[in-house]
DNA sequence: GTCATCATGTAAGCCGTTACATGATTGC
DNA sequence: GCAATCATGTAACGGCTTACATGATGAC
């Protein structure tokens, strides 16, 4: 899980650890708060594995800036970079910088598409998935919102057996009824996502006359359409 | 966590730990499908500790009552109870019935009012609390109530540093909105939560300082007015 | 001169999971 | 006889946490 977060991140852009950490906090919010315990032997594993490649930062070079920090909470902003004198002193603890390699997308690409195996938090893990959708294919896309519709409407059945038959004091039972609440809540913004995907598959079946008949999830490396959204 | 939630469902009734997993499962709803793996060594750490004790049924006394179990979706209903020939045989696998001691009360007393100390989901950790409100103090009960929202409105500030600054595609940006909207939502009912306590507590205080009606659970429990240190 | 931030890492522990082991009872 | 349910447990592992170790830089 946290590999395939690394994985989505580089994908993107090279980075270094720290670095890594702040975006899963500040732009993703999953992860809230990663530790660093957790951060860097998940590193050291996609290194192992071949998933991303290492390079030492030796302090030369364009390095990639000390924000000023104004501390308010407005004032933070990611365009706000000043290129400080590179040519100071080369001497902070050197960072190691990550990038994905060709087989750490294909990994990326997986991860993506399976269900999750084991005891993983089923929300998080959709919302991880969700949050890296644009790099999957329509169809897979679509699949993915099918298959987290389903489970949500799963267990909205089993929270109906639960409340009826059993009398809960106000506690419990208001707990139950925010829970089944939430949950259709869910599934009513997933079946907008839905639709919205149904409309974007029709609209590019009526546009490109050679649709594949079916889908086979396109599985190997299509970067193809990637939606750079031009500010 | 789960010992929490093992020793609040003891302090109503005793147990064995299959019929524990059981009501967890289908009446509280958290801990959705606990392992055996993971309840066993609870109850047995749970013992260790002196919260519960322990009692082997030896076959004889009142067996509680095989189900038919139609296996039907429809079929299955909580009030459809057959009292089979009770009996037959008194062989089945030695039962272990947990009850929950005095110390085991005073623990559970102190769990339900601690705030978390780890990296304990917290949205889970405070869902447990929740249903079992009812043998807190209501000032403690509200006092738990407003730490929640309070935690609720941190988050939501963060999204709302999130949103803001970054442009993420239409997937991640749906998920932040979704998940904003979300924890709006569950401000908005713990208002009315907290709402609703703050009324029973003027009322408490305009009626009489002896006992208030008191329905359903006559629980031997809280003896102890603590001043919750609310924040 | 001390504190916060940047930067990387190791070690121990917590809390859960799956897989495995065992065995009786009931229903088809 | 075979499968499902009831019933208890152990072993191995997963994925995250905190606490510890180290050290430079810049701000007040």
């Amino acid at each position: 899980m946290l590999d395939f977060a690394i994985l989505g991140l580089l994908h993107e852009q090279e980075m270094h650890g720290y670095e890594i950490r702040r975006r899963l906090r500040d732009e993703l919010g999953l992860f809230a708060n990663i530790s660093f315990g957790s951060l860097y032997p998940a590193l050291s594993r996609l290194e192992k594995a071949g998933s991303v490649s290492v390079t030492e930062e030796t302090g030369s070079g364009p390095r990639p800036i000390p924000m000023p920090f104004t501390g308010s909470l407005s004032g933070e902003r990611a365009g706000l970079r000043v290129r400080m004198a590179a040519s100071s002193r080369g001497s902070r603890r050197a960072r190691k910088v990550y990038r994905i390699t060709e087989a750490g997308r294909r990994h990326f690409d997986q991860l993506l598409q399976a269900r999750d195996p084991n005891g993983a938090d089923e929300a998080r893990s959709f919302s991880l998935r969700l949050a890296f959708a644009r790099h999957l294919a329509p169809q897979a896309r679509l699949a993915l919102l099918e298959r987290r519709r389903a489970e949500l409407a799963e267990r909205l059945d089993a929270d109906q057996v639960r409340s009826s038959g059993h009398r809960l004091d106000i506690y419990a039972r208001s707990l139950v009824e925010h829970t089944t609440e939430a949950t259709e809540h869910d599934i009513a913004w997933l079946d907008r996502l839905i639709s919205y995907e149904r409309r974007q598959l029709d609209e590019s079946d009526r546009q490109i006359p050679s649709g594949p008949p079916d889908g086979g999830t396109s599985d190997s490396a299509g970067d193809d359409e990637r939606a750079p959204a031009s500010t």
